[in-house]
DNA sequence: CCTACCGATCGGTAGG
DNA sequence: CCTACCGATCGGTAGG
């Protein structure tokens, strides 16, 4: 019982690597079978279908960002710490859970309804209530007046290159990636 | 003979639009020839493969940003202006040119050796100069310290969402994306 | 530009 | 967990 969520966790992760590298539509089961060391049809004893192992992939990532976002928005502390919070947890993420590409890259437009459209709400749901904070701190002043839309895009999109490029072991620590990026795009939004 | 150019240019369009859309593994042939009202088969009369069609998409896009880069490095201004130049050229391709998909989205990965190498060595190329540009602004005090690649990353992916977004006709016009994401991104980059 | 068709590969199942 | 195999679909060609 144990070792099988553990060879389906492994399948899972390796599928999250390969849909990353190659794409969802270009990798075919053959080669996430390879990867883990089987044959293509024994993979059915641990997962249900290719489609499915991405709505797996998928959900569990958006419920990661859900989870923080509740747990920032709990936080008693100004705007500024709460964005400064959420864009240091998109930088962990993106730096240490290969899975989280589902949310930066665009595989999960491959998803099959009526999972697509239930995604989309999840990420709409998520990107309001970060939106919300930014709104937040514009009202009260700490940031400066912008179409939040605008900002919020940017601070998301910004953190996407870091899969593509982090990985390489290039000599930015994750530390310098944090203070970095979070001063670039803090410091355009922060009124003086 | 003017024609068949045409129709050329038809199928190309078509194709960088449902690249987009579905991305180049998911797009058949099938789907590229309803798209342009012919069967699968008629295709071939005006292109040579899938494979070069997105080679062709991919070598015009990239040629597209290197000519922009040779005017913009002949301009006889500072760093600043260079800077401001090419992110106003990165945000124009992303809101008007479909085929830029190319180099914001990652369908370049299915090029196939040695195209692929061949288009990673203009990427880089494209890429080096920019750094220049940032490093020379940085070396002379009209931009503050700070890691050059987390800058030139950070500003070529926070215009890739753009292209998400943009087509959507939201309330934002482009000389407002241009002012507020140039602001952005210029603020926590300049020295006070 | 179409009809007819090709070999290869796809996701997945049967049966053990 | 594997062997053997399925129907569907893929990119592409032959021939007209």
């Amino acid at each position: 019982m144990l070792k099988k969520k553990n060879k389906k966790q492994l399948i899972r992760e390796a599928a999250a690597q390969l849909f990353r590298e190659k794409g969802y539509a270009a990798t075919s089961m053959r080669d996430l079978a390879r990867a883990v060391n089987l044959e293509a049809s024994s993979l059915y004893n641990h997962i249900g279908s290719k489609a499915g192992l991405l709505r797996d992939i998928c959900f569990e990532n958006a419920q990661h960002y859900l989870d923080e976002m509740d747990r920032v928005e709990r936080m008693e502390t100004n705007a500024d710490e709460k964005v400064k919070a959420l864009i240091h947890f998109h930088i962990r993420m993106a730096t240490e859970d290969i899975t989280s590409i589902m949310a930066f890259n665009d595989e999960w437009r491959h998803l099959e309804e009526p999972h697509l459209t239930e995604f989309k709400q999840l990420r709409k749901n998520y990107e309001s209530r970060f939106r919300s904070i930014l709104e937040e701190g514009m009202a009260s002043g700490e940031f400066k007046s912008a179409h939040p839309n605008i900002v919020l895009y940017t601070i998301f999109s910004s953190i996407r290159w870091l899969h593509d490029w982090y990985k390489a072991g290039h000599a930015v620590t994750p530390e310098q990636l944090q203070r970095n990026m979070t001063q670039l795009l803090l410091s355009g939004l922060m009124e003086e």
